[in-house]
DNA sequence: CCCATGACTGAAG
DNA sequence: TCTTCAGCCATGG
């Protein structure tokens, strides 16, 4: 894992977001080892949508708002599928995020 | 090698 | 609370 190139170990954690959870791209960074570089992973998850095995709809900004959405074929695409799996969200902003955050740095320790 | 671009963040005013 | 600004660093031209 430690020597695949960066968006495959982006990809990694990505696929391990549980159903129903969501992280950030500054967590998954962090987790990384690159805490400055949470654009990158949003980078990497715009290069994974050939790649349907990662969930990118589960990485949100830190505030729990869907600054990616605009990447998703559809106009509410990525709200639709964070919904179906429970979520809600009101204005492009997950509600009580704090409570489906999942943190990789905790989790895959 | 230099420059532009970005699904981000945190600090400053 | 909201808006701006400046680092951040992998890729591609």
């Amino acid at each position: 894992m430690s020597n695949e190139g960066f968006f495959e170990r982006v990809y990694t954690v990505a696929r391990q977001i549980p159903y129903g959870k969501v992280t950030t791209y500054g967590a998954i960074a962090k987790y990384l080892g690159l805490p400055k570089s949470a654009r990158m992973v949003g980078w990497a998850m715009n290069a994974s949508k050939n790649d349907s095995t990662v969930p990118a709809h589960r990485v949100v900004s830190k505030n729990g708002l869907l600054t990616g959405k605009n990447h998703f074929d559809g106009t509410n695409l990525m709200q639709q599928l964070l919904e179906n799996e429970g979520i809600i969200i009101q204005d492009n902003k997950i509600q009580n995020f704090s409570s489906f955050f999942w943190n990789p740095v905790i989790f895959l320790q």
